[in-house]
DNA sequence: AGCACGCCGACT
DNA sequence: GTCGGCGTGCTC
């Protein structure tokens, strides 16, 4: 008999440390997974290298434990490797969750609940099937630009270096990131070695994953995101994890792919915030792109026309290295960008609401149907209003349970709150007072679609948003349908801004996009340029109408500094002043932040333990240099009935904050139970949003 | 997280 | 009289 180590997955309370032990009549090698009794379940864990020698120290003096055996191991899958393992117990102790928790959350769900002869069987079924070899003609490459080849050259040369520091590629949209990710791909696949590629959204896998399987016919490619069926996702994982796949498309969970021949890493749009997990382990996958390219010694690309600040920094001071593609490949131009100051744009009455769209632009994308050229209108609001009011009381759509509005669907004739997602029926008159003549405020992507389409008779209108989407292949469909041109006018939310190729695009514009100029959240402006130059990059892709493409932008604020870079597509000066106003607010990439958030249903409960907590974590020395803010509520306070509080905790060494971090967090759970009411606690660790 | 135990409201 | 509501506690 002999002990084991295994990560499982509850979450660390008191007296529970992450690794349990069993013990076993064979020796397991860590990385192996075991099913293993726990409580009155059978659960699977996976086996850790576990330190018995200090757990014994700690344990000394105490009575001994009967340890529980091992039920089975299982033997048919090989043993995650030990940079896989790293990289585990790297976001475990980075993010403040525990080991097990993280461990088994990364691996496909099916994994944990099969057997050992269940797993044997899928396996031998990926061995035996092994993805067809699509043999075919040899694939086509298109000629580098000069630009291109340059930047492929130095590449090259980097990826050969035995520890290569990462690498921002920062390249204006349209000028061939995506030719660059392929040729790397290429030289790790013919140096035996496997490419890992992330992309933000799921979206953008099946586009990605045709460009790459035309590029590499001989070669195993398999993506790995949400989407998958757990069948799906287990065997792709599986065709990973046994070395059989040569290149790995997905989005942020792939970072946790079991790769033995890893050869490069590639994070596609790196600013992205889809990267952050929001729940659960809240890591962000491009920061464990990083470290996981360092741990294998492996190159790391992080591809993006607008990098995240941080990424930005790091390539201005040296950190990471950079390689820059300023021109758009085929003569594609980028679009002149006209700022539309609509306080100027006449009203219909002198109080009335101000029109959707301002009568020049509606003239321009009038020419622009009559040439048979496409206009795409972005406007990140779903539904038809934000929220219905009563004009003869003060009504408003309120959410019952959470502090928002309830969202006014006209087709679907209901109010929904997008935040628990509750809805019912609009209703037919004023619920206080009677009221038959109940009005939308504001406007989202349904009413725009309605109104261009009074605008513009005639003009064939597309709304594409996550409620035209929702059944499984209509995305596909509503796009297939704007490149074959019979679509004018596309409406959308941010989701048509991302990666689509739109060759008969040549005006793009920004309906209402001031709200984020001056929200409360510091990265508001990043990602609102981000979203803007995205957005704009969709607009004069095909060489052959491209002169003319624009970009409008309907603003009240059309001397924001913001915009004044947007016009000259001038990223860096944009980069310049925001990092400025970092540094002297004290905020990253110029300090580091940790977010600690409680749910509770009253307010008062949810701070008194967020102050409990900052009053415990002062009791260590490393909170000398650490700054605490007071309890704030997020921007919606209130979901499904429950308050949240949260307190932004920061500290301008990231290594004083981890260790402070890691003082305090274990005694949360404790607190949590001496604060009775509290539901939910966690901390976001490099949050996003504050 | 699950899964049990435990102590109070509306049903066959 | 029970079925079951979810509060509380435990898991090598």
């Amino acid at each position: 008999m002999t002990r084991i180590g295994v990560a499982i997955d509850a979450p660390q309370y008191a007296g529970m440390s992450s690794l349990l032990t069993y013990e076993s009549e064979q020796p397991l090698v860590p990385g192996t997974l075991a099913r293993v009794p726990l409580g009155r379940r059978e659960v699977t864990g996976l086996v850790w290298d576990a330190d018995f020698a200090a757990i014994d120290a700690a344990a000394a003096g105490t009575p001994p434990m009967t340890l529980r055996p091992v039920i089975e191991a299982i033997s048919a899958l090989p043993p995650l490797p030990a940079d896989w393992r790293a990289l585990v117990e790297f976001t475990a102790r980075y993010y403040q969750r525990s080991l097990g928790e993280v461990a088994l959350a990364v691996l496909p769900p099916e994994l944990r609940k099969l057997d050992d002869t269940a797993i044997a069987k899928r396996v031998k079924k990926k061995r035996d099937h092994l993805l067809p070899e699509a043999v075919g003609a040899s694939a086509q490459r298109p000629e580098l630009t000069a630009e291109q080849a340059a930047a492929m050259d130095t590449l090259a040369a980097w990826a050969a270096e035995p520890a290569p520091p990462p690498t921002l590629l920062f390249g204006v949209t349209g000028s061939g990131k995506t030719e660059v990710y392929l040729r790397l791909a290429e030289q790790a696949l013919a140096a035996g070695k496997q490419a890992l590629i992330l992309v933000p959204e799921i979206n953008l896998t099946p586009q990605l994953e045709q460009r790459f399987a035309a590029r590499f016919p001989g070669r195993r490619l398999v993506s790995l995101h949400s989407a998958l069926t757990p069948a799906q996702r287990l065997q792709h994982w599986l065709s990973a994890h046994l070395g059989e796949a040569d290149l790995v498309l997905g989005t942020r969970l792939a970072i946790f792919a079991s790769l033995p021949r890893l050869g490069l890493v590639v994070v596609d749009e790196e600013h992205d915030p889809s990267y952050k997990q929001q729940d659960g382990a809240r890591y962000s996958a491009r920061d464990l792109a990083v470290y996981r390219g360092h741990l294998a010694r492996v190159p790391v690309l992080l591809g993006s026309a607008t990098p995240s600040l941080e990424t930005w920094s790091h390539a201005q001071t040296g950190r990471y290295r950079q390689v820059t593609l300023s021109e758009r490949v085929g003569q594609g131009a980028l679009p002149t960008v006209r700022l539309l100051d609509m306080a100027t744009v006449p009203r219909a009455a002198p109080r009335a609401p101000p029109q959707a769209l301002a009568p020049q632009l509606v003239a321009a994308i009038q020419a622009r149907v009559a040439r048979g050229e496409q206009s795409l209108l972005f406007l990140n609001r779903r539904g038809f209003a934000p929220v219905l009011h009563c004009p003869a009381c003060t009504w408003k759509s309120g959410c019952p349970h959470c502090s928002a509005w309830r969202v006014f669907h006209k087709g679907e004739r209901i109010l929904r709150c997008h935040h628990c997602g509750t809805q019912e029926p609009v209703p037919r008159a004023c619920p206080d007072c009677g009221n038959l003549d109940i009005e939308p405020m504001g406007r989202g992507t349904e009413r725009l679609e309605e109104q261009v389409a009074e605008l513009l008779p005639g003009a064939r209108v597309l709304r594409i948003d996550a409620d035209t989407t929702r059944a499984k292949g209509t995305l596909e469909a509503q796009l297939a349908a704007v490149h074959e041109g019979v679509v004018d006018v596309l409406v959308g939310t941010q989701m048509v801004t991302k990666g689509h190729d739109f060759r008969r695009v040549t005006l793009v514009a920004a309906v209402n996009p001031d709200s984020a100029l001056f929200a409360a959240d510091f990265r508001a402006p990043e990602r609102l340029f981000a979203l803007l130059m995205q957005a704009g990059g969709r607009a004069g892709r095909d060489a052959g109408i491209a002169g003319g493409s624009e970009m409008w932008v309907q603003t009240y604020n059309p001397g924001h500094a913001l915009f004044e870079a947007l016009k000259k597509h001038d990223f860096a000066a944009f980069a310049t002043t925001q990092l400025a106003e970092r540094e002297s607010a004290g905020l990253p990439p110029y300090s580091h932040l940790a977010l600690l958030r409680a749910e509770a249903r009253t307010e008062d409960v949810a701070e008194a333990f967020l102050r409990a907590a900052r009053d415990l974590a002062r009791t260590y020395p490393e909170a000398a240099d650490v700054m605490f803010y007071a309890p704030v509520p997020p921007s919606v306070a209130k979901v499904a009935g429950f308050e949240r509080r949260q307190m932004l905790v920061e500290c301008a060494s990231r290594a004083t904050l981890q260790r402070l971090l890691a003082l305090f967090t274990p005694e949360l759970p404790a607190l949590k139970n001496a604060h009775r009411g509290i539901v939910r606690w966690a901390i976001d660790v490099d949050p996003l949003g504050i």
